[in-house]
DNA sequence: CATGAACTTGACAATCATTCTCATCAATAA
DNA sequence: TTATTGATGAGAATGATTGTCAAGTTCATG
């Protein structure tokens, strides 16, 4: 069975909070800034069950490191970054949906998934394109 | 400027034979494997190089390992990888590539771009789904 | 063809994110 | 309360990728 515990509370309550994607080690951060204690192997178990639950989302960021986002959404859908200051919009993309479909059993195959992630420039950070802090990290 | 070596000519000449994608190290198996001296490190620079020139694809595994093919297809363009045996298909998605550009917009960001990959089983693999040996690796 | 400046190479060390180990702790059913 | 068993965490281990730098090559030039 699954147990309760501060540490998945403190993860939990750490996702809630954030508008864009994290990193298990930035989470870990947050947390030991917050004077919560809790192990960085705790913080990576816990952000994996999450993310299978499909409680949270989670992608690779180009650099290849998972980070993870709790999203008002729930089920299937993308989302389009900020490149700048991070922040996150969810998209869901019925075009691209049936469009994957239609491309895979063009070519035979079965059983398809996909991954899609747009990145971009948001207008905050457009706006002060320069060395300014954009939006709150 | 940039020097025409054994060794790239190598790099080049292994994906030249392959149409899945594959790994640095599984690379520098494969021409260890025939024979040919190179270092490991020579093989992640040159196909480093491969891809930032747009010579190569790179995306990366699931598991986050990146994976290199040179596709027939040149410029922008997306796959279909098939999950059993690795085969891989050439997408251009001009309906991605517009939609992606209007959601970005309706969204206020600017500068987008976007990363599309499809997994599914290839016909071949579907009809033999045992643990039977798919496609030549 | 001979030369040398600059580019390349490669063995090995260093990073870095993530996972594993396993003794200890704690949630919870009874 | 107490036994059972999942959960935790410090530190080691893993594994891909990158950095280091002395020694080897390439090739424009004379
Ligand atoms: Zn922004
Ligand atoms: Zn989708
Ligand atoms: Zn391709
Ligand atoms: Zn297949």
């Amino acid at each position: 069975m699954v147990r309760q515990t501060r540490q998945r509370a403190a993860v939990a309550d750490a996702l809630a909070g954030l508008d864009d994607f994290r990193s298990a080690q930035q989470i870990h951060d947050l947390l030991r800034g917050d004077g919560i204690e809790i192990g960085l192997a705790t913080v990576y178990r816990t952000l994996a069950m999450l993310a299978s639950e499909g409680v949270v989302d989670s992608i690779r960021t180009p650099d290849g490191e998972q980070v993870y986002r709790r999203c008002a959404v729930t089920g299937h859908h993308h989302h389009l970054v900020c490149r700048v200051c991070g922040r996150a919009v969810e998209i869901d993309g019925p075009g691209v949906e049936t469009w994957a479909g239609r491309v895979a059993a063009e070519q035979g195959f079965s059983d398809v998934e996909h991954t899609l992630e747009l990145t971009g420039v948001c207008a905050q950070c457009r706006g002060a394109d320069s060395g300014l802090s954009p939006a709150p990290k």
